[in-house]
DNA sequence: TATGAATGAGCCTTCATTCAT
DNA sequence: CATGAATGAAGGCTCATTCAT
C-alpha cells in the first residue's frame, strides 16, 4: 500500500494527489484508507521513512568499515545509494519532490533527521577521500554537492531496464569524482582539480 | 511581482501558497491580483518564462560560436547556467519544484518545450566534448546527466554571500566533467572514465 | 448494555458518541453491537423507553388511588420521581440532554408521548392540590414548570453517595410547593421550611 | 448572526446543525459563514459569551449593593435572570443543551467560569437570605439547585407573548423560595403565593 | 485600479452500517 | 455469536476566483 501511495505522489505530486486517487490506487473505497493509515501526511511520512532507514543502516555499516581504501568507500557508497534510489524510484521521487513538504512541520522531524544523518556520512567519506589525495576537486563540500545532485537526479531519468544499470551509473558518478592512482601517474590529480 | 511570487511560491511550494499568501507578499488585496494575472496557474507559467526565456537565449547566442573549442564552450554554457540559476533562485526552485505541476496540462507545454530545449542544447555541446577526446566519462548521455543534477541542485544550498561564487562553483562542476588537454598526457580520458 | 450506552451517552452526548466508544464501554467490537440493537437510532430509544416505562407506570398507580390528599399524593409522585431519576441518572441525563434528538423524527414518538403522559399526571396532582388549597404557587402551571425544573436537574448535581439521599430531595422539593394545612393556621412558613 | 446560529442551534441541537444549515438560516453560501467566524465552534462560544458575559456583568452590579435585604435582593436576582434568559431564549436553550459540548475541551473555559461564577453569586445571594430566616428551605444548597432548575427551565416552556411575563414568573420562583417576613406573620401562605 | 465580501467546488476525514468470515 | 475490514455518505473547512463597489 505505501508503495502505490508512493507510486501515485511520484506521479502527482503529494498536494495535487487526494484521498481518492490514492484510493483508486489501492482498489479501495475512498474512506478505507483510514483503516491502515491514520491521514494523508502519515502516509508521506511511512514512504520517507522506508526510503531512509534501510538505506541509512547500510549505509553505516558500509562507512563503519574501518580499513578499506576511502577512495573504495566512495564508490561503494555511490553505489548503494544509486541501487537502493533505482530500486525504490518512487519512494525518492516523492522525497525530493515533497522537500519543501518535509520541511515544515514537526510530523518529518525524523526524516528531516534522517536525511541530514545520511548526507553527513556522505559527507565525512567525501573528507577521507579528499584527504587521501584522491578528490577530483580541491573544494570537497562543492564535490559532496555535486555528487548529491547527481544522484538524486538520477532517479528522474533512470529507467528499469534503461541503457545503463544502476551499478554503471555508480561507476560513472564515482569516475566523476574520484582520480587514479596518484602513485601511478603524478599530478593528474592537481590538473583535474584546477578550473579549465 | 513576479519575483515576490517566486520567492513565496520557493518557500510554501506552489499548491501551499495561498493567493492569500501572494497578495500579503505582494502587499495587495486577495483579489488584487487578478488585475496583473489570470490566474495562479498563469502566475507559475511567468515564473517558469521569466527564468527560461533568457537563459535559453543567452545559450544559443553561446552555443551558437563556431570556433569555440567545445570545452571552453561547455565551460561558458555551466559557467552561464549556474549564474543565472543562483541569480533566479527562487525561480530556479520552483521551475524543479513544481515539476510534476508543469509536467501536466496544456498551459505549460512551452515552458515544457524551453527546457527540452535548453537540455538539448547541453546535449550537443557534451556531445562536442565528447569528440574532443575531453569529456571525463565515456558515456555522454550519463554525463549529461549528472551535469543536470548538479547544476539543478546547486540552487537547493548556494546562499548569496556564501563562500563559493558562482563562477567558483561553475569551474568546479567543469573541472569535474573535462579532463585536461589531451596533448599534455596521452590516455587520462580513459583513466578517470574508467571505474575506480 | 442499554445501561453502558446510557453511561457513554450521558457523558459524551449522543452525537459526539461513536459505535466504536460504545462498543468499547460494552467490551465488543465494533460492529457486535449490531447483534442486539440495530442501529444507534435505537439504542437510544431503548434508553428512553427504559426510563420513561416504569416512571409512567408506578407514576399512574400511584395517581389512581382515590381518597388520598391530594398533598400527599404529589409528595409521593415527587419521591418517586426523583428516586427514580436518581436511580437511573444516566438514562436521565440522557433522556434530557437529547431532548432536540428526540423532538424530532418519528422513532421517538412514543417517547414523547411518554414524556406527555407523565408530565399530564403531574399536572392534574398539582391541580387538585391547587384546589385542595395547598399549593404554594397562585399559578398552578408555574408550579408544574418549576417542579419539572428543579426535579429534572436534579440529576446534574445528585451525586449517589452526596449529602441528601433522593427522599430528603423530594421532601425539600415538596415543601416548596406546598403550604401547611390550612386549618393549622400559623406559622406555615416556618413548617414549609422543613422537611415535609 | 450570532442571533441566527443560536436559533438554529436552539432548534436542532449543535450536533446535528450543519454549516450549511447555518449558512442558509444567514442566507449566505456554505462557506460564506468563515469570513466572519473560524469555525462551528468558535460560533458557539460567541452565542455562550453573548449570553452569559452581560448576565453575569449585571448581576455583579445588582449583588454588589450592599445595604438591601438579602430576601429583595434575591428577588431582583430572579427578576434579571428571569429576564436575560426569556430575553435571548435561543442562546440559553443552546447554552444548556450543548452542556455536554461546553464541558469538555479548553475552547470553552471561559464560558465553563462564567457559570461557575454566575452560579457562586447566586449561591451567595441565597446563603444571605437563609441567614436572615427568610429562605423556604432549611437547606440551602438544596434551595440554591431548586432555583438553577426552575429557572433554567423556563426557556423551555416560556412563549414571548404567553400568559405570563418574565417578571411574573420571576416573581412566582421568589415567593417559592421566600417565606413573607416572621415579624408580619399570620396568612404567610396567601402572602407568599402573591409577588413579593 | 483596487478591495474584500461572497461563492461554490472540492478536499480530508469521520463514522454508522454492512458483510464475509 | 462475534469480528473488523470495508464502504460510502456526509460534514467541516479551505481557497481560487468573481464582482459590486
Amino acid at each position: 500500500m505505501v508503495r502505490a501511495a508512493a507510486r501515485v505522489f511520484a506521479e502527482r505530486g503529494y498536494d495535487q494527489t487526494t484521498i481518492k486517487d490514492l484510493a483508486e490506487a489501492i482498489e479501495l473505497a475512498a474512506g478505507g484508507i483510514y483503516h491502515y493509515v491514520g491521514s494523508k501526511d502519515q502516509l508521506l511520512e511511512l514512504i520517507c521513512d522506508q526510503l531512509m532507514h534501510p538505506l541509512l543502516e547500510r549505509a553505516r555499516e558500509l562507512t563503519a568499515v574501518a580499513d578499506e581504501p576511502p577512495a573504495e568507500q566512495l564508490h561503494a557508497l555511490v553505489a548503494l545509494w544509486v541501487s537502493h534510489a533505482t530500486q525504490h524510484r518512487d519512494h525518492m521521487l516523492v522525497f525530493q519532490q515533497e522537500r519543501h513538504v518535509i520541511e515544515r512541520g514537526p510530523r518529518w522531524r525524523r526524516i528531516r533527521e534522517d536525511r541530514k544523518q545520511f548526507e553527513l556520512l556522505v559527507e565525512q567519506v567525501i573528507e577521507r577521500v579528499h584527504a587521501s589525495g584522491r578528490l577530483a576537486l580541491a573544494d570537497s563540500r562543492l564535490a559532496l554537492s555535486a555528487l548529491l545532485g547527481m544522484v538524486n537526479h538520477t532517479v528522474q531519468w533512470y529507467r528499469p531496464r534503461g541503457r545503463l544499470s544502476p551499478a554503471q551509473i555508480a561507476d560513472g558518478y564515482a569516475a566523476l569524482l574520484l582520480v587514479a592512482q596518484p602513485d601511478v601517474a603524478a599530478g593528474s590529480a592537481e590538473l583535474s582539480s584546477a578550473p579549465v
